[in-house]
DNA sequence: TTCACAATTGTGACCGTGCACATGCGAGCA
DNA sequence: TGCTCGCATGTGCACGGTCACAATTGTGAA
């Protein structure tokens, strides 16, 4: 009855359809759960395969289909948090709906490597893409390549049409600044991430809205690299003129190495100066003092993203509703203005 | 001369050749590097190729060769520095070589949520592993499902088989064990990751390898979770009975959760209490004080991983050599035992 | 010129799966 | 009994590359 199987080459569905006495068409249809199949003959069908150990090459079905059921992150190189823990909520949803996902990582930020990256997804016959690198930059490639996949990003500035998700970067950076101003500080300065980023030009918006609003004024930000070395560098230059009892930092990084410079010039925080950063990174809560930071909730975001994408690509009705929000979360990092500071207040 | 193109499917190499005027092989041939082309066919070719913007069915030529082309990554959950660096590296070395890299995030550890996800890329016919969960249970179903596919695995314990490499994980932990000996510190306690971690286990190891060479004794281990929250609590816990006077913790992450229990119990760091780390994550340098650790080269491990697994899969020849050292930083956190503490040596 | 031989190009089958289109078969009904 | 209809299954080809092998062209020496 046995047949001989194939040695060198791993099973076929003509292999379990050998075995199991059906044709390679019936096979293919327990594959893809076709209505009309005997109940005998699928499970037998389903036994030879868990015999011969068979797993459906999947080159051969997108060939076939013309479907690679793959779908491709751009990303930022550095390995920063958010980011990071988005990419693995849309690994996880993907792999849940049995999507592949490829993932690229820019090395640098030159157009040659934006278009690098992106021809290699595009190799892979990727379905849909994430960008989660939402510098200008690469929408300038994405538009020049003129990309025929549908693509979301993870941003919140609705430039680029309705493919913009995330938490809404605008409303955080004005909670983060009202917290500020509400807490009687009124020389405040932002500590902006690189102007190329969405976010780092929403937050720096949201900062100077909510700024307007109070009417203050303030420095012009310094742009950052959103880095925790960036921040101790910024902080140590902010120190030489000490006009400011706040910060507002893009990110948590940079804010925590602010914190150090201020630790090093013998400041107190909040005492002589308040901090408040953005993303709630989890080593946020354990700098010392804790960092008052915006909240968002990176897994949902991820989440969201893939979702929309699969509306984008037509693989799904249901489109996903809620925006993500941000939430201020209040630490020690922030606190009163200084009585020294008062008085300067008639300057303005 | 021109003939109708393909309207709605991607152009394929029988497109190239019909404009081109040859056969699809002589295309083919292009593809692939074919030495014996006549130039001028080569150009006229490669120019239709420009033309049609033809780009090659990774999914056909992955079927015709039996070769996938792909490798994939299983990683553990958590957004965390040292592997996210690695992943971003390896990938980085793959795609320069014309790889395409599959990640798989380990939602839960057991062995269910594992199994899912190693059948997720096995799915993909990948052509090779790199396991950066080198958790034991990992590699329990690893062995149990009898994979067919070459794997390399970021540890450095050298306990299954010669597959494994990273920075030398032991002889990190006795650098900065040794360190606060050398500072006069006698009672030294641990915090130590999961124990299901190769790389948790080997920092203990070399700990207690440290504390046994210079005839000291300790406290069990405090296993931890690797999380900055649980360095935290542990070092609430330890602050019950104070008799350490220096802290070695096997991550970044857990020091600075100790760190802020420190600051919260008004302990002076170094001045009451030395903390080491591991890992060297960026912020390890911004923390106050900023914090002594062991720095790997993540980039350069994920480097070396692929490097080795290329060899593990037979497609290189050159045997990646060194092994990549880890190196003490000693900054702020660290300093000699307080002479409150030297009495109490006598207890010893 | 002719032949051997290398360089270049072409032909047809095949990789594993899915689709379109038969075909077989049994139930229901007049 | 014959017919229709729907379920269950089979046949052959297409998908876009690569491989083995055949065929053609070009080159230099006899």
């Amino acid at each position: 009855m046995s047949a001989d199987l194939p040695k060198d080459r791993a099973p076929s569905i003509r292999d379990v359809a050998r075995l199991a006495g059906v044709s390679h068409q019936t096979v293919s249809r327990v594959l893809n759960d076709h209505p009309s199949i005997r109940a005998t003959t699928k499970a037998r069908i389903l036994q030879v395969m868990e015999e011969l150990q068979y797993r459906p090459n999947q080159a051969a079905r997108a060939l076939s289909k013309g479907r690679s059921r793959t779908i491709g992150i751009l990303t930022a190189s550095s390995a920063q948090y958010g980011p990071t823990r988005s990419v693995a909520a849309i690994e996880d949803a993907a792999r849940r709906q049995g999507y592949f996902v490829d993932t690229a990582n820019l090395g640098g930020a030159d157009p040659a490597a934006i278009e690098d990256a992106l021809e290699h997804l595009l190799d892979q016959a990727v379905e849909g893409l994430v960008i989660i690198a939402p510098q200008e930059r690469v929408f300038d490639v994405l538009e020049r390549l003129d990309i025929a996949v549908p693509y979301v990003s993870l941003q919140s500035t609705g430039k680029h049409d309705l493919r913009a998700l995330a938490a809404d970067q605008i409303l955080g950076a004005k909670m983060a600044t009202r917290h500020l101003i509400d807490l009687g500080h009124r020389e405040i300065v932002h500590l902006a991430g690189p102007q190329d980023w969405n976010e780092a030009e929403a937050r720096m918006r949201g900062f100077l809205l909510e700024i307007d609003d109070a009417d203050l004024i303030t420095h012009p930000p310094i742009l950052g690299d959103w880095s925790a070395d960036f921040g101790y560098f910024a902080g140590q230059e902010l120190l030489r003129s000490r006009d400011f009892s706040a910060v507002f930092a893009a990110n948590d990084e940079m804010a925590l190495g602010l914190l150090h410079a201020l630790h090093d010039a013998r400041l107190s925080v909040p005492g002589d100066v308040s901090v408040v950063g953005f993303d709630d990174i989890p080593v946020a809560s354990h700098s010392w003092p804790p960092l008052t930071t915006v909240h968002q909730d990176f897994d949902a975001i991820g989440r969201l993203a893939f979702a929309t994408l699969l509306g984008e690509m037509g693989m799904s009705e249901e489109v996903p509703s809620a925006p993500i929000a941000p939430r201020l979360v209040v630490r020690g990092s922030s606190g009163p203005v200084p009585v020294s500071r008062l008085p300067l207040l008639k300057r303005y």
